[in-house]
DNA sequence: TTGACACCACTCCAGATGTAGTACTACGTT
DNA sequence: AACGTAGTACTACATCTGGAGTGGTGTCAA
């Protein structure tokens, strides 16, 4: 019989995203699950059928953690509304990731679950395509610089930014990264006039 | 005792990138790698001491693929020198990747499996710097227009369309993928003068 | 004849799964 | 207050699966 605690449940899946980013997506085994959640073996198997569910409900999960709070929200409302604030925000973006290392990676390693799985397609379709849109509407609506070619532009090239150093941290320096979030915001959105 | 037959240690790299790209890295078993190459059962034993020289070599093998064979890049150095040429070559670059998905997407779940493997992180670091300074070279030195830090954002952009469009094909629509590659073109290389 | 290799077969081992069985807790009933 | 019940937590078990490694034999070529 399946169980229904919607705490515990919340916590095995938070335990599922540590054990994808450490172990991989193959690595990803009920008893992996329990370990990591320090509860006895057997527990994952009383809250999810089968390991497709687990997938997918973690997969729901990390954008829970990934949208930044309401006060980083509202703070980003204020200031300047010129090219330097976005190259501050992507600075933000691209620090935030780093501390939220786990949850990205289990990212990609969903991603590529993705490709053998049609539902965890699917689910992390619409989610990614809700995420963009965001992005897009919130930069327009701000009155930030850059057209939404500019921010779907900026989007592409922060993303792999964010890849190289999660994966292969000695590609770039830290300086070369900070470097290239200030080149790319340079290059893609356009200048504020006085 | 390790075997030596070279072409068979290739074939079995190959073999090996197949089932990276099919199950994953964790899925990368001596036995499947068997299975895929159609060998008797044992056989990777027997050529490869452990799992870890099987994946960095593998790792070491994809390149070998990778690097655009002779012919193409002589017709690269061919023809104009504009910005309409350089995106030419990115749309066969975006082309090029998905007629090797297979290698590709071995690629990314090596990149992963880097996170928990210094051996293997370091040979794609050093892979992918030389690649990343030989395109920029390759670029600088045909007199295409660009800079060195338009090259680097052009890659950073291309590497994560590549990535989206062979993890979830349905976030961009065919016809968004080629604007985006002509609009990182249009915002990042400057305008040739006649 | 010798050395390297292909192929086959067998044993051993580790890890994962799902569930039966038992104990505990909370809550509602009488 | 005693009781019954439902939902869980926890333990332990029986089973299953697949992979690893290796020894042995046959083959080919130098």
């Amino acid at each position: 019989m399946i169980r229904q605690n919607p705490a515990r449940r919340a916590a095995l899946l938070d335990a599922a995203i540590e054990v994808l980013a450490r172990e991989g997506a193959r690595g990803l085994t009920f008893r992996a699950v329990d370990a990591q959640a320090a509860v006895p073996g057997g527990t994952t198997s009383n809250y999810f059928a089968n390991r497709d569910g687990l997938l997918t409900q973690a997969g729901a999960r990390i954008y829970e953690h990934l949208t930044p709070d309401a006060p980083t929200m509202a703070a980003s409302l204020t200031g300047p509304r010129d090219r330097k604030r976005v190259a501050g925000l992507m600075h933000d973006l691209v620090g935030r990731i780093a501390g939220y290392r786990t949850g990205y990676l289990a990212l990609l390693e969903l991603r590529l679950e993705a490709t053998r799985r049609p539902g965890l397609r699917a689910v992390l379709t619409e989610q990614i395509k809700a995420n963009i849109d965001e992005n897009v509407a919130y930069h327009l609506e701000s009155g930030l610089p850059g057209d939404a070619s500019a921010v779907l532009l900026l989007y592409l090239a922060m993303s792999w930014l964010i890849v190289e150093q999660l994966t292969l941290p000695d590609v770039f320096t830290e300086t070369q990264l900070q470097e290239l979030v200030e080149l790319a915001v340079a290059r893609l959105i356009p200048e504020t006039e006085e």
